[in-house]
DNA sequence: AGCACGCCGACT
DNA sequence: GTCGGCGTGCTC
């Protein structure tokens, strides 16, 4: 008889649709033992679903006659542990996003569709003919013989197997003859293995050690240690004590290019399974990493954002690597901070999680100041390793070369004449990044975006950065016909130009999106510049993620002070991290680094701080003012964002939600407005700001808004989403 | 988000 | 006459 505790409760479940609630329904009898976390199908409307169990309840919450049975049940054994489970629905809360999409964001493709979480382990063995098989009726197949022999030994794998070199024909035949057959594999004991390779370092210093021995309890630590301290030391560290004691670290970084980087690192030093995830692996590699980490056998695992509900069935660390680094923030969707989900993560596992960084956001060094997170230092880098030095060179009254300083130039002919290799930073792709017409004043100019278009001299293109549109580039302007076009500005194309010219028996490599799109010219142009002979870089912030480039010793950067100038209360603070990123791409080891910043504004305060006392003391600058100004991290944001393909319905929805009051006055609410680029990709946006010193008061209030945004009669005109801990206000 | 229903314009 | 445009409403 079935247990009528289990059967009277009404399953709650997610699923994937936009809606901000779970559904009821009626159990079967097969659900007596089901767990919250397990797939299920469910009928919803005229569809069927794949759902998500997430909990019970004791009493409808619709009139009876609304609910349905589930269709079945797909999972046995949760797909979601109880702690990832607790981990989405808090996410959902927290970022008021529809429950079933969370979960959709925190499962791979294969298992939303509701393919078997497992594939039972395989072997193949001799079926009872087998054994008694004339052998000589296999005498003119002695692949398919060999084989057999070698299953009557001991039963393989289909990994097995094919380690062997035999075709899967050759298996097929001895199957279709009914002379073997698959048989499901007890799991093998795990058995406890060397997990060091080798050290190929020298041992941690003294205040490695003490953050090593810091991270061994569970809890937050915000890693602080300039480039070239010493940091990933640490997380292997503290990696290899997680496999000693059996369990598994997940270790997060910012972008797909930089996980083969980390993976060699760890495969350098640990002799265990690596699995890596990230958005470039196809359906398939995705679902078989996910079984992986699921099933134990992958010790560590490495990935972007999405990694963060990477299943751990023993988890034992958590490492956000570059944990400022803004990729970590999902921008569409599902807008969720992969690095603060890790934290809360790591607080429902009861595991440690390290945050590193050379330039920590200002909301984890807040974060540290009210203990929430443990701050350790490494102030030093590592044994005989000099920090950079900066330099301002102010641009007021110098002369120019194509956008560079003469005396820059010197700089760099000084620099290469010693045999050393320079890298020149500008934080902008192609040519230039705008075309004007002296004539008319026209100005190339996006037909999709409130935005200028770039000009690609290589690609002979004129491209929009926001929205990717192509056009070819023509002589004349488009307006007065005139021939005298003129590009303004520079881009990482000029540069290289000048560069080229200026040094011409020097070769100039320029990385950026442009010429990195090929699958391995990045690595290309690593191994070119890593045989050490005098070399010009030219790029991107590309350069400033992960690559070492030992033998430079120059640093140029020649674009920093539009950051200082922009409206959006976080450019200070990104463009203190880019520079900072990107100088401690200077020098190493014995080599002294040198960071020439190209600019004109060379008095100014905040700059002559970061370089001269350092980045904590530039970020406890901006804290005080942020203080002042009761800006994040000292008070909260959620940005609601509209947008559609008409003028003003964005705008108008935004009003409906905006129209009445808040009920909290300690709640503020600026908007609707637009955006400063109104029109992206064919849409115009609008948004809505809400902030608050309290954050259960700010969220109260974003589900009242919520609400009215939901009674909008333009609800199906527009696209919107609520950003909780927006990014940036753009 | 899907999907169905429903009410108006131009076509085999 | 109906095929299909997209507005509106609903999903336990």
């Amino acid at each position: 008889m079935p247990d009528s505790q289990f059967t009277n409760r009404l399953l709650d479940v997610a699923v994937p649709t936009p809606l901000r609630k779970t559904f009821q329904y009626l159990p079967t009898e097969a659900c007596a033992n089901l767990k919250p976390g397990c797939r299920i199908r469910v009928p919803f409307g005229q569809q069927k679903l794949v759902g998500i169990l997430v909990g019970f309840s004791e009493t409808p919450t619709v009139d009876q006659s609304k609910l349905r049975s589930i269709i079945e049940i797909i999972d046995q054994e949760p797909v979601l542990s109880a702690a990832l489970l607790r981990l989405c629905i808090w996410a959902s809360n927290y970022y008021h996003h529809p429950i079933g999409d969370v979960l959709v964001n925190a499962l791979p493709v294969s298992l939303r569709k509701g393919v078997p979480a497992h594939n039972p382990q395989q072997e193949l063995t001799i079926t009872r003919m087998g054994n008694t098989v004339d052998l000589d009726k296999l005498g003119r197949a002695p692949k398919q013989l060999a084989l057999l022999q070698l299953v009557r030994q001991s039963a393989l794998g289909k990994d097995e197997i094919r380690d062997r070199n035999f075709q899967p024909h050759i298996i097929s035949a001895l199957l279709k003859k009914k002379f073997v057959t698959w048989q499901r594999r007890d799991p093998e004991p795990q058995s406890l293995h060397q997990v060091i390779r080798s050290y190929n370092q020298i041992s941690p210093s003294h205040r490695q050690n003490r953050a090593i021995e810091l991270i061994k309890s569970p809890g937050t630590y915000l890693l602080h240690g300039i480039t070239g301290s010493g940091k990933t030391e640490v997380y292997l560290r503290a990696i290899e004590r997680v496999l000693n004691d059996n369990k598994q670290a997940l270790v997060l970084v910012p972008e797909i290019g930089l996980t083969p980087q980390a993976l060699t690192r760890f495969t350098d030093r640990f002799a265990v399974e690596i699995e890596v995830v990230h958005s470039g692996l196809t359906p398939k590699e995705r679902l078989t990493a996910w079984q992986n980490a699921a099933n134990g056998t992958a010790r560590i695992i490495i990935g972007t954002r999405s990694a963060v509900f990477t299943p751990l069935p023993n988890p034992g660390l958590l490492v956000v690597d570059e944990e400022h680094d803004g990729s970590f923030k999902q921008q569409d969707g599902f807008r969720y901070s992969a690095r603060d989900l890790a934290v809360m993560r790591g607080q429902l596992e009861k595991i440690p999680v390290v945050l590193g960084s050379a330039t920590p956001a200002l909301e984890s060094l807040h974060n540290c100041k009210l203990g929430k997170y443990k701050l350790i230092t490494l102030p030093e880098r590592t044994a005989g390793a000099k920090k950079e030095s900066y330099r301002l060179l102010n641009m007021r009254n110098r002369e120019l070369q194509g956008g560079i300083s003469t005396e820059l130039i010197k700089q760099i002919r000084a620099e290469l004449g010693q045999g050393n290799q320079v890298l020149v930073f500008i934080n902008r792709r192609g040519f230039a990044p705008v075309l004007y017409c002296p004539d008319c004043h026209w100005i190339a100019k996006c037909s999709r975006c409130d935005a200028r278009l770039t000009y690609h001299l290589e690609q002979r293109s004129l491209i929009c950065h926001h929205c990717g549109t192509h056009t070819s580039i023509f002589d004349n302007c488009r307006q007065c016909q005139s021939f005298q076009l003129l590009p303004l500005g520079m881009g990482t194309e000029r540069v290289e130009e000048t560069l080229s010219s200026i040094f011409p028996t020097v070769p100039v490599y320029r990385i950026d999106r442009d010429t990195t799109r090929r699958k391995g010219a990045l690595a290309d142009v690593v191994h070119k510049v890593g045989t050490g002979k005098p070399a010009i870089l030219v790029g991107t912030q590309m350069l400033a993620k992960g690559h070492h480039f030992p033998d430079v010793t120059l640093v140029a950067m020649l674009d920093i002070d539009a950051g200082f100038f922009s409206s959006d209360y976080k450019a200070m603070e990104r463009s203190g991290q880019l520079i900072l990123q990107v100088g401690g791409r200077a020098g190493r080891e014995a080599k002294q680094g040198k960071v020439i910043l190209q600019t004109h504004l060379a008095d100014q305060p905040m700059l002559q701080q970061l370089i001269k006392e350092g980045y904590s003391v530039f970020a406890d600058t901006i804290l005080a003012e942020r203080k002042l100004n009761g800006l994040p991290p000292f008070s909260f944001h959620c940005l609601f964002r509209a947008e559609s393909p008409q003028k003003h319905t964005a705008m108008q929805f935004l009003e409906d939600v905006s129209r009445e009051p808040l009920s909290n006055p300690s709640v503020e609410m600026l908007g609707p407005i637009a955006p400063v680029m109104e029109k992206r990709a064919g849409r115009f946006r609008a948004q809505l700001l809400f902030s608050s010193r309290s954050r259960i008061l700010l969220h109260q209030s974003v589900d009242e808004k919520i609400k009215a945004a939901q009674l909008s009669r333009l609800l199906n005109r527009v696209r919107w989403s609520v950003d909780v801990d927006p990014a940036d206000l753009a």
